[in-house]
DNA sequence: TACATTTTGGACTGTTTTTGTCCAAATATA
DNA sequence: TATATTTGGACAAAAACAGTCCAAAATGTA
């Protein structure tokens, strides 16, 4: 149960890279790389894909861990931010029905 | 299944008010409220709390409502939403569990 | 220890998003 | 028709975001 910018570092030191030579190749300065990997700043989506595709990672898989840490930015301070993602499960899986039946 | 802005919308018709006084009250323009109701604005938490108050609504239930909207909102264009409103639960139970055992 | 490399923190900047105002056009109602 | 209400869009201020740059702190190594 790693986070988006944990994960990162795994790939990255699994390699044995400095974040100079990553940032470098996302073209981002390697202090907000370093932000990106402890969670303090937010990789983009394109940086997502350009990772995975670095490290020959399951591009789908790491999307969904970034959305998903997204998501919970989103709900960081909310008591009721577990109800609320229920909530969205079942709105989201109801618009894709309706989408669907069209 | 209402989004927060038909919710509101509801209360606000169901009393046969005009958008002008229910935005006064909220203390913002009627554009905006007029807006928020077909979801092309976001409503703050402070205004849910204050409309919960107006319309003697459950103010729980509304604020998960709202903030479900927010999060479908940060995965409106994404294919991969589903898979992680899954995701974001598995790991917001994990952290709040994690916060129990300490 | 000393030196080099890597990582982190913070000040700063430009851009985008958000949140609101204001007013006129469109719509609905008496 | 006149009056109310609702909607759309231009605009502006404020907040959030995404990046640069550089120096301090931490880490690794001779």
């Amino acid at each position: 149960m790693l986070s988006i910018g944990e994960q990162i570092r795994r790939f990255r030191e699994s390699q044995g890279l400095p974040l100079r030579s990553v940032a470098s190749e996302l073209d981002i300065d390697q202090s907000v790389l370093s932000k990106i990997e402890r969670g303090e700043r937010r990789a983009s989506k394109k940086h997502i894909i350009q990772i995975a595709k670095m490290f020959c990672a399951d591009e789908k898989e790491l999307l969904i861990n970034y959305l998903s840490d997204r998501v919970l930015y989103e709900l960081k301070d909310e008591s009721l931010a577990e109800e609320a993602l229920k909530v969205a499960e079942r709105k989201i899986k109801y618009m894709i029905k309706k989408q669907n039946e069209k």
